[in-house]
DNA sequence: TGGTGGAATACTGTATACGATTTTAGTATA
DNA sequence: TATACTAAAATCGTATACAGTATTCCACCA
């Protein structure tokens, strides 16, 4: 299966990760022309792009205005965690319902791959991404789309703060090992301690990135 | 103030309903150009607004293929409103803890307007738009945004659901009560059981609307 | 008859062009 | 000096035009 990518697409995905790498800093307004030339493309595929990522929270529109990559204060960074911790723990619970061992074992794999970035040099700025595979993966047997859909915006989002670069090294490895033990409840299918683990998982997660923000700014 | 209106934002509140009234079933291919032509506009701005309404999920792009209108299957609806039983109960909590008299003054008078919809004759198809108005007035002390967000799209595409015309009065006069006696535990600033009640009444709204649906399905 | 190849058609995706709105800069006036 | 007004520039929104991709239809062959 050949993946046809359009134009448009692309420039989402570029421009999803200058904002989330921070290279676009929030509250820079995005001129079209400047962000068309610098891509080699027409105004009408960066305007399709921006119209998307408004949908995903990380630019705002006004009308004549233009776009302007969004600024979150520290209140929706709190906001958004308690969102995933709400949601990701209510689709937890549908998923353990169904969860096969090979699910289990896809999540295991994913986790491996995790290990290898506490190794020193490795690229930490995959860190997201590989999060947001680990978590998908116990949460897809559930077969929420709709939920699935939310939470994966709410970790497009907090990625953003997880860029941070003040973040420790320390706070990767205490993830890492919640990940592990959020598993092995997950094979025990122990629905109870295992929501209540990534409920903490992800409120401390978010605890910490807070005080690290509040550190820089 | 005046407000300029784009020609892709009224496309988009155009195209929204005629989704949620399903004059445009789901499943319809929504062809740009014969939409253009329709409503005298180019192919540009009918693009943007059906890029947004994929955001809002009535609609879904495939490349080079187009977009559809979206056929959602009752386990989706069901999973809609459990989405707002969770995500509404959970932000009254918030709201709850700060809302002012005032506030509720608001709710109770978009309640009184309700009230005009159970007489005999009115137009039952604003019911949504005004359900929509008097969940939100309770949330919006919460100041909790990105949670609204995602709560007025699952209200908006619970809504096209409402609309079945089989819809029975007896489920709008049951939540006109329903709305009476949450509001009142608002009021007495009853946590626990206006949640419990809010719970509830999201997840029979529900319940009764599949059944609906399945009987003409 | 059933299936394969290939042109014709329909539609989407993107570029270019133009008109409308906002912002900026400069000038005049109190 | 500060403010109000105006003209120019910058930028956005939308129309039109073209290019690329999917779909359809029909001739051809096993």
């Amino acid at each position: 299966m050949i993946t046809r990518k359009t134009v448009t697409s692309s420039v989402v995905d570029i421009l999803r990760e200058k904002i989330i790498s921070h290279e676009i800093e929030a509250g820079t307004p995005m001129r079209q022309n400047a962000l068309a030339d610098e891509l080699n493309v027409s105004r009408i595929p960066v305007r399709e792009a921006l119209l998307q990522l408004e949908a995903e929270g990380l630019v705002e529109f006004a009308p004549h205005r233009g776009a302007v990559a969004t600024r979150i204060s520290v209140d929706e960074v709190n906001e958004l965690f308690g969102l995933r911790a709400i949601l990701e723990c209510d689709v937890l619970g549908y998923a353990l319902a169904k969860i096969t061992d090979e699910d289990l074992e896809i999540a295991q794999l994913v986790l491996k791959e995790f290990d290898e970035l506490l190794k020193p040099g490795a690229d930490r700025y995959t860190w997201g991404a590989l999060n947001w595979k680990f978590h998908r993966s116990l949460y897809l047997p559930s077969g929420r789309k709709r939920t699935l859909g939310l939470i994966r915006q709410l970790h497009t989002n907090c990625d953003r703060y997880l860029r941070i670069q003040i973040q420790l090294v320390a706070d990767f490895s205490r993830a890492e090992e919640e990940h592990h033990e959020l598993l092995r409840l997950c094979w025990a299918r122990d629905k109870r301690g295992a929501k209540k683990l990534l409920k903490t998982h992800i409120l401390t997660t978010g605890r910490g990135l807070i005080r690290a923000y509040k550190a820089v700014a």
